[in-house]
DNA sequence: ACCTGAACACCGTTCAAGT
DNA sequence: ACCTGAACACCGTTCAAGT
């Protein structure tokens, strides 16, 4: 029973690493970067600007610890409902990467930023080592593992990154708001001059009846059938 | 000959658009995105700072006209030399990316940047448009062209922004450098616990051997086999 | 060990004023 | 029309000092 204060600990410890973190992922959610100031959160946790570098260091590092933990919770979550194929598991995980994005808009950029700065670092590590297995569990030659996981990586971070949902009110995003986004996008494209935009012009009408979600699911499946091709 | 100084305009203008864009893609190759600030852009330029928002608006405007020229530039070269079927053209374009942020390596997160925030503006309109016309051209039905071309797209973006040459010291890339990263991305592959990693484990070996370039291109392969696999 | 908060250096942007 | 540059508001980060 040594469990009374230990030593004459002073155990003021009021703030902790996770709770800063935690505070940090609210802002960002509801400012996006630019929402996340060391000053917002130290009065957010009514406290001073050192206590902050004190537990989570630099603005930059606490910006690639919010990262990691919102993706590794995304790679966490195991719905498991459809039979789980090899090719059912990966679809899990894209699109668990993608519901992380639409929930928190400032990790499109910021995923991308950290992709760029460290390639290797432990958000891609995460998501290699779980698309990989599956991969292997397609059943192709290990010579090709490489190819075939690090195509679906790209793939999906690539489509993830541009999948916006609505970047500057950083609000919620209704229906409407979303609709009006792409019927804005479609028109666009048909203003594009089609002697110069041809291929622009002849797929705009496609835009308007275009499901994100649907269209991240076909190229998947369109990368599926390459890589069961290479067996 | 009305050439003489018309009306008499008073004609001091000696700062053009032109030059304060090239002079920012200076900065930014010399110092990513961090090296290009107004004052430093003032200073270069010798004039003020309201100069600069004068011909080229905010800085963040400044920074997506760069990328837009830049990108512009990289989608306009066109080497030609094998033969020109619609496989190898998108291979140059897909290329010509990848040399451009080999080249200017604040692109990579300055793209993906400014794709999340419009995923529709000049830049991936212009790679749709090029990638798009070759899709065309391999004789997939119409009903599938902006799956085929989007899949691209995403591929080479995501792939591109993950390239990395050297993020920090910002200067020059030896060839030793790139060897130590890979080394040391290698090597910190294989201490990774293999019981939790046995994915990244087993191909760690293939990273040593792996040349950027030719597994962006076995990547855009497997791709385009899987879109002719739809006709 | 944990926290405070004033101080510092450095930003982007504006705008009255000049030519 | 084109440009100057002081002024402003707002950053991230440090660090001596407190408990």
């Amino acid at each position: 029973m040594a469990t009374r204060a230990r030593r004459t600990q002073r155990r003021r410890q009021v703030l902790s690493r996770e709770q800063i973190i935690d505070t940090a992922i609210e802002l960002l959610d509801a400012g996006g970067a630019g929402g996340l100031t060391v000053r917002a959160l130290t009065e957010r946790l009514a406290t001073g600007s050192g206590a902050i570098y004190y537990h989570v260091g630099t603005r930059d590092e606490l910006l690639d610890t919010a990262t990691e933990t919102v993706i590794a919770a995304a790679l966490a979550t195991e719905p498991a409902r459809a039979p789980a194929t090899p090719e059912n598991e990966i679809r899990v995980v894209a699109l668990g990467l993608f519901d992380a994005i639409a929930e928190h808009q400032w990790l499109a950029t910021r995923l991308a930023v950290q992709l760029t700065r460290n390639p290797w670092g432990p958000v891609t590590v995460g998501i290699f080592e779980k698309i990989g297995r599956q991969v292997r569990a397609l059943g192709v030659p290990q010579a090709v593992w490489f190819v075939a996981a690090s195509t679906l990586v790209h793939y999906i971070l690539g489509a993830v990154s541009q999948t916006r949902i609505d970047g500057y009110t950083s609000g919620v995003e209704t229906d409407e708001d979303r609709e009006k986004f792409l019927e804005a996008a479609s028109m666009a494209w048909q203003e594009l001059d089609p002697a110069d935009y041809p291929f622009m012009h002849a797929i705009s009408g496609q835009m308007r009846e275009h499901d994100d979600r649907e269209q991240f699911l076909a190229g998947i499946a369109l990368i599926l059938d390459g890589i069961t091709n290479l067996r």
